[in-house]
RNA sequence: GGCGACAUGGCCGAGUGGCUAGGCAGAGGUCUGCAAAACCUCGUACGGCGGUUCGAAUCCGCCUGUCGCCUCCA
């Protein structure tokens, strides 16, 4: 198999992914809290992982994909203080705390499958590992690891010697960075919460051998984690913001519960800024995914697809910020439908040459890698298809690089653009054709050959062939205002028609 | 204050010690009744100052600037 090389945000370089268990691969990525409508900032985490897991499944991995939802309240503020961000949205709508749960969960997977981003294998809610989370719970208490005190439980960080390896942080700096509440009945102000008693005002809770309450931040993915893919997991990925605290106390809760190492891959996603500044949601600065489908956003001139956010997203480096603004939207569009088209016509072209012969001579293609490409291809030359796999597999074995991915697909299929419009076409068209398919399709997801043309929507299709049939014998005659009145009353009704040197064609816009 | 990133041509955005990333926009051209679309060609950039080197945007140091985390957050 090939070997991919993968930042490992642990070490801080890039290294040589190899799995726990040769041929399998078990990936657990920070879903989200489901109180809220998700935002571009999601779309480009789980955009990226999503990536991820195809690749890998490309490759010929077995992956479980294990992704949760945050359904149990967690504060809005201060790690002791605040509200219960769930109940405070349930209060909002007027909702059950459920039902807002529901209602995000829901929301939250129909943008994503806008996206194209692949379901998860499994999204436990948190809700539903309660048993679970206080059985890890009561581990590390038996284990030293933490103590109770008054109904409330806290992970004492001075059990663990490498706390902090991940953000590296030391307790001591944990400790003068000063912010951390001063919070009672913690033995240090750098522990942090396992299990929180509930307050008579607290909605969700549960019984626990600590009398009513309600989880901790962190330890659900530390509980769902585990229990799916076992206590050493092969990549843990995230959002670059949950690195410290979230992730460093997920890595303390799993290896002071196991004693084993939890995560042999960590993966950090980089932010979207907007106007420089993070896209977030506490930060009222966050379009969310629905305002970009539909345009309702003051910053947005124009509704924009699901498809364009996608390729847009994958242009840049999952570790790169990417920094939104619709003029970057607009020329990602721009190439986007440029890419489009290509595919479309190789993918048609390929549909037209079906029986011609393909021979799947492929190292015809290597000898002309070499040297002077101002040949006029003709039908009979093949595509160099093995060097446009070969670096398309070199971008994404280097740390899953679409953004250098998507210009390999530019700088090699352009050429092609002209010799398809001449009407031929390389001799391994179909092959070309397939591999696209599955690599655009499959691994990117930003394309699927389009059911358009032949075939579909008989009686409209037919109705404008009978126009540009009429138009063409306009034009044949010289009748130019015919010919163009047919055009313009067609373009106010949004039909823009296109003449070619093939004859025309329509659009719909 | 502590920790950590990043600064690339008009815009977006990859990147390696020496060879044109790519996209968008723009310019010119071909085609065309006109329009549009297509297609072809074109840009030599890397925050500042030093240093290492035959050679650095790429390595090292300093400076400046921007951002993230340290509190919920993808």
């Amino acid at each position: 198999m090939e070997e991919i090389q993968l930042f490992n945000t642990l070490t801080r370089k890039k290294e040589p992914f190899v799995p726990l268990h040769e041929g399998f691969v078990g990936i657990y990525v920070c879903g989200p809290t489901v109180y809220g409508d998700p935002h571009l900032g999601h779309a480009k985490s789980y955009v990226s992982f999503d990536v991820v897991v195809r690749y890998l499944r490309h490759l010929g991995y077995r992956v479980r994909y294990v992704q949760n939802i945050t359904d149990v309240g967690h504060l809005t503020d201060d790690a002791d203080e605040g509200e219960d961000k769930m109940v405070k949205q349930s209060r909002l709508e007027r909702l059950e705390p459920m039902e807002i749960a529901e209602k995000y969960t829901y929301r939250y997977f129909r943008d994503m499958d806008r996206l194209n981003v692949l379901r998860p294998d499994i999204s436990p809610r948190a809700t539903g590992y309660i048993p679970e989370q206080i059985a890890m719970v009561r581990t590390l208490i038996e284990k030293g690891h933490a103590y109770e005190s008054d109904g409330n439980v806290y992970f004492d960080v001075t059990s663990l010697p490498d706390y902090g390896k991940l953000s590296g942080r030391t307790l001591d700096e944990a400790e003068a960075g000063g912010r951390v509440g001063v919070s009672s009945d913690k033995r240090n102000p750098a522990d942090f919460a396992l299990w929180k008693k509930a307050d008579e005002s607290h909605i969700m809770r549960w019984d626990s051998p600590w009398g009513e309450g309600f989880p901790g931040w962190h330890v659900e993915c530390s509980a769902m984690a585990t229990k799916y893919l076992g206590r050493t997991i092969d990549i843990h990925g995230g959002g670059l913001e949950n690195m410290f605290p979230h992730h460093e106390c997920e890595i303390a809760q799993c290896e002071g519960a196991f004693d084993v190492p939890f995560v042999r891959y960590w993966m950090h996603n980089n932010m979207v800024t907007l106007n420089g500044q993070k896209m977030g949601k506490s930060l009222g600065n966050a379009i969310t995914l629905e305002e970009f489908f539909t345009g309702s956003h003051k910053l947005l001139s124009r509704a924009w697809t699901p498809e364009v956010i996608r390729f847009f997203l994958l242009q840049s480096h999952y570790r790169s910020t990417t920094d939104f603004s619709e003029k970057a939207l607009e020329s990602a569009e721009s190439g986007y439908l440029n890419l489009v088209s290509i595919l479309e016509a190789i993918h048609k072209s390929a549909g037209r040459d079906d029986s011609g012969g393909s021979d799947g001579n492929s190292k015809a293609g290597n000898g002309a890698a070499g040297g002077e490409n101002d040949g006029q291809a003709t039908a009979d030359e093949s595509f160099n298809l093995q060097k446009l796999r070969d670096s398309l597999h070199a971008c994404m074995n280097d740390d899953f690089n679409t953004a250098k991915a998507i210009g390999v697909l530019f700088e090699q299929l352009r050429p092609l653009k002209s010799i398809l419009q001449s009407g031929k076409s390389p001799s391994n068209i179909t092959e070309l054709s397939e591999f696209l398919k599955l690599f655009c399709g499959e691994v990117l997801g930003i394309w699927q050959p389009g059911e358009t043309g032949e075939g579909g929507d008989l009686p409209f299709d037919g109705v404008m062939q009978i126009l540009l049939d009429l138009r063409q014998s306009a034009r044949k005659n010289k009748e130019w205002a015919t010919a163009d009145q047919i055009r313009n009353r067609l373009a106010e009704l949004g039909i823009t028609i296109e003449d070619g040197p093939g004859g025309s064609t329509y659009k719909l816009s």
